[in-house]
DNA sequence: GATGGCGATGTTAGCGTTCACAGTCTTTGC
DNA sequence: GCAAAGACTGTGAACGCTAACATCGCCATC
């Protein structure tokens, strides 16, 4: 216990001082009609003259509505987490809402159900769950009924709106675009198979090659880790004229494996990659890839959380696909035999 | 006003289940002593069968303490700010504390200003400041005395402990090392002015050749992107054979542009990054770099601010110094012409 | 058997807001 | 010039919890 009797003031303090009550100091901190604009203005220097600042915790308690936003997010560390959380706090922090983070080590139903109950404890007003495997997406629909969420790509999660990238048209676009250069067939590494992301591309890239009539080689399967494009890359059979990678930074290995191979890209196997991660320009050679637009989920994950909250009715099923773009680098050329 | 009657079970709802006093579930949530064993057991078993939560929302009202901290960050896209901040939050909720963020645009004295005022009004226990700019460090020194806080890589603050990466001396290694291979000089790709990191790189670089008598070159100056990397890369003069680079992703840039110019490296020129980025392992070459252990940085800023919090005492102005390893790959070799 | 002490529990009063309502003071219309 | 309709302001009671104190047994002690 310490001597210091400093508090910070109140609104009963800004009361006092502007001679008004406190619910008239409340009405102008809330811009409410009907207060006269002299007594408004003295409020507003008594405030000013205390330095007051609203104590939201003791709004959050009456008003049950904290203002706050839980995001439950896996390993932020990685490219497209870190710029998912970016989108949403930046779009949160534009609607008036701070924004709650917890990052899960792993993701599995129970770690997911736990981070949930110590949000919905601290009284966020809603959740995003950035959680792309198939776990956290079953895990989702064990979130308390009262509190509003949205999952970012959550698969088809029961009762919650999900937000994702059109992770099957984007892997077609790359594919596709494999196909056109002239390539027989395309190869593919994918992400870790729990993955709906990882899911996803694999569906668009059977399905470009299904479409096109061509044999489906056998998949490679990576951990998202530069390492194990690495290692898929070493095991790529020497025939292959043509690879996508489910994201660039497995690109990245398969590059280093190809370089140590003496295999050249793009003259002897093309490669494109998935995110289009700032560096991907710069690699050895610039990255053709598919972008996600991250801080646009971002942004309509928040908007599809507001639109809970306000109209607090019945949630209604929706779903939200953001396109992904083919970016067109120098890692993709036609094969060598035309 | 929807007819939704439900209220989530309160303390009193739990007593009552109980047939004991709210004060007695609240003892028992809090784990005081004096409870009998058998009423704590019937308390435990009607929270259960109720799906009771306390609020913490009323708990911090009434103990004036939330169990959040808040941090200020600088784009928490790149790879640094990401980390830091994953390691903060690791670090917080171990000790049993919510992590809320804000993330800026732009670090400027307001900016700092407004988001931690921002924080201060949400009523978090402490604010971790992760701003490693001449701006942010100085706007820290405005932050309420009552609310304790944290700089990471922020400077000589004022009246706030530090933690930071021991910058210079990472340098140092970097530059060491190139001139233990038998390289003359060394050149310098620096991240822009008014950041700490790329100051304290910079003084590492100066000194290291200064202590080692060689003449210092001019500095080239990017922005951290690899495209700045790039066109600094385009700008080194043919005789430099070895370049240190502030960071990883413009190595990258460097890489790339000395690629274009056919030079090879490490055969003609030698380069050294910062960070280690998970991808610089597969750089074309693997690069050599120096590993900055961001999560040990979180987890000290926590603990130190724990350690106020605690206290609850004077502030005692203190820096932790996190050192920096030098990761030896096969970007930097001996110059050509030894 | 009165006294004290201590363990176990209950009671009351806030924490700083907002909400619901009750006032009071101006207008306005005729 | 007077009533009614508004504008403006104040009063009390929540919100759900913890802190402080009060109370009740029960046992040891002399």
């Amino acid at each position: 216990m310490s001597k210091n009797a400093f508090r910070p003031p109140v609104m009963a303090d800004v009361a006092q001082r502007a001679g008004v009550s406190h619910q008239t100091v409340s009405r102008v901190l809330n811009e409410l009609p009907n207060v006269r604009q002299s007594t408004k203005d003295r409020v507003l220097q008594a405030i000013e003259e205390l330095g007051y600042r609203r104590n939201l915790t003791a709004r959050a308690l009456v008003t049950r509505h904290s203002r706050v936003l839980g995001v439950v997010s896996f390993d932020t560390t990685l490219y497209g987490p870190a710029s998912t959380l970016h989108g949403i706090e930046q779009a949160a922090r534009g609607a008036g809402y701070f924004v709650s983070i917890v990052s899960l080590k792993a993701i599995t139903h129970d770690s997911v159900r736990e981070a949930i109950g110590y949000l919905a404890s601290q009284g966020v007003d809603g959740i995003v769950l950035v959680a792309p495997q198939r776990q956290a997406a079953q895990a989702l629909s064990s979130v308390p009924d009262d509190i509003p969420a949205v999952a970012v790509e959550g698969g088809r999660a029961r009762k919650v709106p999900v937000v994702s990238v059109d992770q099957v048209g984007g892997a077609r676009l790359a594919v596709e675009h494999l196909l056109e250069l002239g390539h027989r067939t395309v190869w593919h590494i994918a992400g870790p198979a729990d993955w709906l992301e990882a899911e996803g591309r694999i569906k668009g890239w059977q399905a470009a090659l299904t479409a096109a009539d061509r044999e489906l080689p056998e998949m490679l399967t990576g951990d998202w880790s530069p390492r194990s494009g690495y290692e898929a890359g070493l095991e790529l059979p020497a025939d292959a004229t043509a690879v996508f990678v489910a994201n660039d930074q497995m690109a990245l290995g398969l590059l280093r494996a190809l370089a140590e191979r003496r295999i050249k890209v793009p003259k002897q196997v093309s490669v494109v990659g998935f995110d289009d991660v700032p560096e991907a320009e710069f690699f050895g050679p610039p990255l053709t890839t598919v972008r996600q637009d991250f801080s646009l989920v971002g942004r309509h994950s928040i908007d599809l959380l507001l639109e809970q909250l306000d109209t607090d009715g019945p949630i209604r099923r929706r779903r939200v696909i953001v396109p992904a773009e083919l970016i067109t680098r120098s890692s993709t050329a036609p094969p060598r035999s035309t």
